[in-house]
DNA sequence: GATAACGCTTAACCTTGGTTAAGAAATGAC
DNA sequence: GTCATTTCTTAACCAAGGTTAAGCGTTATC
């Protein structure tokens, strides 16, 4: 076993040969090539105009991204929790200096590796081109999704959709995130939350 | 000059001449597989469930493409002028039925080719291919810049920059389209309008 | 354990857009 | 030209979210 392999939280090997079956060769020349990097809270991992050079899977903890718009409010582009990898994608594809904040929620444990050694073992290991596709789709349609969401749903619409599909997040996610995820003032999620209650 | 050359308005040749240079014979190739129609006001070209098996040349009006939501309202996805192409271009891509309805807002002038037969003039007419790639991919991108307003500005702010971006809207649409456009009630509309008028 | 910082809630006030209904203006049909 | 239809405007009322400001409870920090 890697002096990596012995750092890293037992879901993270189980999850790897679980799901897409890596041997255990494939397994440690995955390793081989990630540094293993702890976080904490609040922490970035990147910042705008940073070119985002390498992609990082999240191991354990969770993270945000977000942006800054023109009247300067933060606005969460989605979460990320275990299994999930972290970046700024359009500027990862592009390399030119990205937008994104992608900061800490909770102490996180990241498993970091560049581009280029991701674009070469992804032809050494069709699995991994498989199930980074596969998770690269699902994020891309629930972004979409979630845009649509915004553009069509009331705040009220979105946060009780919110609970129904993916309440964990309220387990792990301050409020005022959630706030901002659903594109709304933490004052106002809070009256609406109380509304909502008194409806009962 | 074919037939349906001399019943054609100038500026169709104009256009196809002029900004893309091709010649009498790819002209009037092209011309020979399209059929002259003429709608009328209020006539629809498509209607949802109909699967979209032509594509029309707007040559002379202007029309809306528009859906219906799950609460009974019309929304409006966009407007074509002259010089346009339209359709439901999901359900031509997919050939399976569509959802959206074209409608015509005036009288409007149409050169309608079949899929089949446009997919042959392209091989055969590279400029044409080039042509229409160049429409499909600024009323692609036009259309997600919309999305994107109508997801992070106000009413007030999507209203102004229609004023200021396309103007000549104005002369030629309804106001009550305009404001499904802008994803408002017509009254909020003329609201917003008098208040406007007022603040100078 | 006192103090500060943070996250969340509450309240009052304001603005804005939806809703309903009615009326005015423009357009179309005969 | 008259009548009907369509389009646009106005008004009153309501609901909901933003803004500002204050307070409260929990968590950190020393």
């Amino acid at each position: 076993m890697s002096v990596i392999a012995k750092h890293i939280n037992p879901k993270f090997q189980h999850l790897f040969q679980d799901r897409f079956c890596f041997t255990p060769n494939e397994y440690e020349l995955l390793l081989s090539y990630m540094q293993f990097q702890h976080i904490h809270k609040k922490d970035f991992y990147l910042r705008p105009g940073e070119i985002c050079r390498t992609k990082a899977y999240l191991n354990k903890g969770c993270t945000r991204n977000f942006v800054v718009d023109e009247r300067g409010h933060e606005r969460i582009l989605f979460f990320a929790f275990e299994d999930w990898w972290l970046g700024d994608f359009d500027s990862y594809y592009t390399q030119k200096p990205g937008t994104n904040y992608v900061q800490a929620i909770e102490d996180c444990e990241l498993l970091v590796i560049s581009k280029e050694n991701f674009a070469m073992l992804e032809e050494r290991i069709p699995k991994l081109k498989q199930w980074y596709t596969y998770k690269v789709t699902r994020s891309a349609s629930a972004s979409l999704k979630r845009m649509e969401e915004i553009r069509t749903l009331t705040p009220k619409e979105r946060y009780l959709n919110l609970i129904e599909q993916h309440p964990h997040i309220f387990q792990r996610i301050p409020l005022q995130y959630i706030a901002s995820f659903l594109n709304i003032e933490p004052q106002s999620l809070s009256r609406m939350r109380k509304r909502l209650a008194e409806e009962r």
